[in-house]
Order: structure tokens, then sequence, then C-alpha cells
RNA sequence: UCCUCGGUAGCUCAGCUGGUAGAGCAGGUGGCUGUUAACCACCUUGUCGGCGGUUCGAUUACGUCCCGGGGAGCCA
């Protein structure tokens, strides 16, 4: 039975007989033997290999590992005499598993550049920057289950095929099983495998409402589509989103919850992933677990979008777009609010009503709803929320008024009309908080299998 | 989808005003008693993104399409 390596390296050299499996990084060798390194996903590190020309297959399979060769090796563990590394492995026995042929793999024992790691997606995982986020996902991706699951929230699987589009999230991808060229002028609603239009979903957020009011605070994670066709570094049409929902909660409770679960993320990832996020500080993002302490550290600033408009208006900056109050902030606002006037996450609330869904809350006021977007420096918006808007008159009016079929929507309606209660939830785009915690400049690198607009190999 | 900059060896890139290309790394061979971006010597590699036209001749200038970077829109 073989062990991890980053369980052997925090070992001992006991000089125990151990087993390691992997895939060879480099070979060095020094005369009468060679040095390999391993690395088996575990961590960052890799174990360093002794390996004598006395061994019996030296000469044919050792002297011709090359980088991506699999290989089981038998040793013991033992102190290294040099710097570099506190432990190593003598090996015993070195077993290769898999050959890969210098002449044609792609990847060598220096740095790639990510554009082209990106064109051999099955690969890339086996290098130093991808295995890291790889990790740091999968944390990331269990400290939200862990902060929702320690509060009593109750996960909620909600479709990914559905036949209700969330208004204003986007063009959805249609899902049929007729073919394009097969329908013969024949009705063809009557032919879908639903009896009507299904599309792969584009929020869960209708679905956890259902679940919210019954079951109070819910919370869904899981894969989102988006026909959109945008070719940017934060955009896929495919992505993981993560939504809770709260019944008997108000924008407040909506926007502290948002911030501690932020926080509590940034936090346990860089109390596990150590190893990872320093790679990512050194030769990624320079300072990013400073960013990232200053997140954890502070309180998130707080705006209405009436004052961010009054603030953007007098700051004496011209934008290329200008800002007016009703037309929703651009990138360049957002980004000058949250980068350079509080550089923190800023929560930007209460925007007017016509340029927001239907299904957010409208304010006292009558002219904006109780909606929140976080926006990070860098990034910019990586959360979207609201409280909802739970008084079926109103709710009924808004979408008339957006131009939606109440008919169509009467299963959300019953909602409000059968024991109402106040509530909100919120969006996080998990694509976008691996790049924010990573620092990885494309999105298209934060996502093992990235889905872009011509793009989707394998 | 729009603006903008790019696409040259396996990778990262150089190539002035048109005359079929080069450096580093990788790879191969040999050397080296502990290396860790190993080191030293020698060697190999190209439909110059695709298609079309201009020209005696196009990697270079033109048109078009595809792909990538940066920015924008849409949003998460």
């Amino acid at each position: 039975m073989h062990l991890r390596i980053n369980t052997l390296l925090n070992q001992p050299p006991t000089g125990e007989k151990v087993e390691v499996a992997g895939w060879i990084r480099t070979r060095r060798d020094t005369g009468g033997f060679s040095f390999l390194e391993v690395n088996d996903g575990s961590c960052l590190a890799n174990i360093q290999v002794i390996a004598d020309k006395d061994l019996v297959n030296y000469e044919q399979d050792i002297k011709r590992l090359t980088t991506g060769c699999s290989v089981r090796i038998e040793g013991t563990l033992q102190a290294s005499p040099a710097k570099g590394q506190a432990v190593e492995l003598l090996a015993g026995r070195v077993e290769v598993v898999g050959w890969a042929d210098p002449e044609t793999y792609p990847l060598q024992k220096k740095r790639h550049s990510f554009e082209f790691l990106r064109e051999i997606t099955h690969l890339r995982p086996r290098t130093n920057a991808l295995g890291a986020v790889a990790r740091v996902r999968s944390r990331l991706s269990f400290a939200v289950h862990t902060f929702f699951q320690k509060r009593g929230f109750i996960q909620v699987h909600t479709p990914i095929i559905t036949t209700s589009d969330c208004e204003g999230a986007g063009e959805m991808f249609q899902v049929s099983t007729t073919r394009p060229h097969g329908g013969a002028g024949k009705a063809e609603a009557a032919e879908e495998f639903f009896g009507r239009r299904a599309g792969l979903t584009v929020s869960g957020q209708l679905q956890a409402e259902v679940y919210a009011l019954a079951m109070g605070d819910v919370y869904t994670f899981g894969p989102t589509f988006r026909a959109e066709n945008s070719n940017t570094s934060r955009h896929l049409a495919e992505f993981w989103m993560i939504e809770p929902e709260m019944a008997f909660c108000d924008l407040r409770g909506n926007m502290r919850l948002a911030e501690e679960m932020l926080k509590y993320c940034l936090t346990d990832v860089m109390d596990n992933c150590a190893e990872d996020m320093e790679l990512f500080d050194r030769f990624i993002e320079k300072g990013l677990l400073e960013k990232l302490r200053g997140v954890t550290g502070q309180d998130f600033a707080h705006i209405t979008y009436t004052e961010a408009v009054e603030r953007l208006q007098g700051c004496g900056k011209t934008f290329e777009f200008a800002v007016q109050w009703g037309i929703d902030l651009q990138s360049e606002h957002e980004r000058y609010l949250s980068e350079e006037v509080y550089k923190r996450p800023l929560i930007v609330t209460d925007y007017p009503a016509a340029i927001k869904p239907f299904y957010m809350r409208v304010n006292d006021d009558g002219k904006t709803v109780a909606a929140m977007d976080i926006l990070v420096p860098g990034i910019g918006e990586i959360v979207g929320g609201s409280q909802r808007e739970e008084r079926y008159d109103v709710l009924e009016a808004r979408m008339r008024a957006a131009g939606i079929d109440p008919a169509e929507y009467s299963w959300y309606l019953d909602l409000r009309r059968y024991g109402s209660v106040p509530h909100a939830g919120f969006g996080l785009g998990f694509e976008r908080l691996v790049q924010f915690v990573t620092g990885m400049a494309n999105i298209r690198e934060v996502i093992p299998f990235p889905r872009t607009p011509g793009f989707a190999p394998c």
C-alpha cells in the first residue's frame, strides 16, 4: 500500500520501509545515482527519491525516466543531507508503471503559459499552479459546505434542467430531444420531452425559495449555465454557484451572512492550504495573502446606490460612462469605489427597481429595491443578492410590469399566497471566489474543465 | 457581440523598408560522487494560424475567417 506524499513529508525519517506512487517531475543524474522528483498531487511539494546505480533496472529503466512517467517506488524514508528538503526516499525498488515519451509529452519541467496549458486541459493538473488551484478549489468547496452546515442550513439540490427562467440572469441553453432537422413541421412543443420548453438552469434561486419557505435556512451549491456570448476573464458558460436562501430574514441579515461566509472561507483556506497559498502569493499575485488578511480583518464597507452615485458624481474623476441615477453602475465605477475609495470589499445596496429583477423587494420609497451587490477589488461583483418580494400583490404587479405572465409562475406566487414570510438570499459565483482567493487572472484556470464560447474540448 | 494587440521550432520569443528564418529552454548523445531552474560539450527540429487575391517573388503589404491576450457590454 502506498502512502500519500503529503503525509510522508510530514513524517520524521524513521528509516521505515514505505511506498509512494506518482508522476516524475524531473530526473537529475549525478555520477553513481539519480535524483527523482515525484509528485502525486497530494501536495505542492515533490518527494526527492535517491535511485542508486546498483538498482537492478537502473540502466534500462531509471535512466530513461522523464517528466510525466508514472512510477511506484519502495524505499526508506531518511533525513536529507542537503538543503531543500527535510526528508527523502532512498529507493529500494523503482517500478515504471507508465512511460511518457519525451518527444511528444507536452509538459516540460519548466514554466508554461496558462494559455498553452489550456490547450492541454487534460494534462494541466499535473503542473504546480493548476494542481494548487485544484486543491484550493476543493478546500473552498468543503469550507462552503462546512460554513452552512455548521449554521444549520439544509442543502437543497435544485434542478439542473428547468422550465422557469430566472429573469435577468441571462440566456438559457435549450434542452431538447428533438433534432434540429427532424421536426418535419410538426408541432414542436408537443414533441418536447417535458411537454414544454426546457433549459439548463441559470440560477437555483426560485427553487431554493420554495425550500426556504418550508425549512427556513437552505442553500444550493451546484452548476449553473449561461448561453451568453461573453468572452472575458470573469465569465464561463458553465460555472458553480452558491445560493443561500433564508426565511424570516431581511437584507441586513443577508448581508451579514454573506460577509461572514466570505471571511470564513478565506480564513479556512489560508489555514489549511498554506503551502499552495504561498505559491499564489509568490508567483501569481504578489501581496495576495496581505490582501486576503485585509478582507478577513476588517468590516466590509457599506454604501447605498444613491450615495454611490453622488459620490461618483462629486469625485472629480472623469469616467468613460457618465454616472446618473437610474443607470446601473459600470465596471469602471465599481472598480473606482472598491479599489480606490474603500480599498476593501464594498456592499452597494438599494438599487433602482427599474434595473433589477421582479423578485427583489420594493423599498418604502417605491423607487428602489432591497438589493445588495458585494464588490471586491480586482474581481468586481462577486455576490449579488436581495430581500425577496413577499407581498403577493406587489410581486404580481412587478411581474406584469416586467412582461412576465403570472400564470407561468403560479407556483412561485403560491409561496406568497400561503404562509408568506420575508426572506432573502444571495448568489455567489464559486469560480470568482476561487479567483479572488488564488489571484488567478483568468477564470478559465480556476475550473477544471472550462466552457466558453467555442471551447469545450473534453 | 464591440474596441484593441497578437498568432514564427515541442515551449517562450527575435526577425529593419517584400528575396522561403534564428536564440534560449525542452528533446537526443556523451561527461560529472548530492543535485534541486543542476552543470559542461556536441546534435536534431519549422505547411512563419487557415483560405483567397496582389506581385517575378509574401513570414513580411492587402482581404477574410479561426484562435489567444487586454479592455468593454451582459452578468456570477
